[in-house]
DNA sequence: TAGGATTGTGTCAGAAAGTGTCTTAAAGTG
DNA sequence: CACTTTAAGACACTTTCTGACACAATCCTA
């Protein structure tokens, strides 16, 4: 398969758990369950462990002990968080849907090598 | 597993313990229960053992008969504090708790290799 | 140094959050 | 149109988090 791609509408169910669209399920369980959810502005980002390992490897460069660079550590590390699908769905935290305004129904947009968290709305403005 | 990622809020007991998020929890079992807490400006890091001795060594190329190496080093050591993951829990000593200022509500903040605690309102600002 | 206060530790019960699985409905396929 | 696959919802079960309590260790004071 060729990595992330359209655009799919599904629902959570009571606890928050979104059913991976069958097209996706294949890619994730090829190459790995385990994942990383990152708020980004008003949506969320979605990794699968390999990709986000790879775009943490940019930070390496930054230092620990120096104030503004921790600053811009912690904006990225603290807006992320792990998951996992498991029996076919993922579970988003409540911190995230929160920050993603996540209600019943989600848009999912494949990105290729990672894809996107939506609330139907906020994804309908950014189209026009 | 990553390492620490995401933001979690926690409470803090009444003798100031607080619980390790089962996120976190993994990674110090297998690693160690063994910590180094260190105040910060305003906030606390909390090294994972093996992590802490990894940043020590890059303190050793300091002069210890230099005044203000030797300054920099005492602020370092001054301000860290041993602790332990116990029951799942990890004790705040009190001048830690003073120096951030904690009260009941925590904020766990992941860094990767190391994590911060922060009092919300404090966090808050700094995002800003 | 005995007693009391303070601080630290282990454990448990109840509530909340997360997980596995099944049924039914809907959609896709030849 | 018959069959297969996929998504939604429901439910039971498990894990995690909180707050509480009992007890242990330490420190302080008389």
């Amino acid at each position: 398969m060729n990595g992330f791609l359209g655009t799919y509408s599904v629902s959570l169910d009571d606890k928050g758990r979104l059913n991976v669209p069958a097209k996706f399920k294949g890619l994730l369980e090829r190459d790995s369950p385990q994942l990383v959810m990152c708020v980004m502005d008003g949506f969320l980002i979605v990794f699968p462990q390999r990709e986000w390992a790879a775009n943490e490897e940019k930070l390496y460069h930054l230092n620990a002990f120096d104030k503004s660079d921790r600053n811009r550590l912690r904006e990225f590390y603290a807006r992320a968080t792990e998951c996992e699908m498991k029996s076919g769905k993922i579970l988003i935290p409540a911190a995230q849907r929160e920050a993603a305004g996540l209600k019943k129904e989600v848009m999912l947009v494949g990105m290729s090598k990672t894809f996107e968290l939506w609330a139907p709305d906020r994804l309908e403005k950014t189209s026009k």
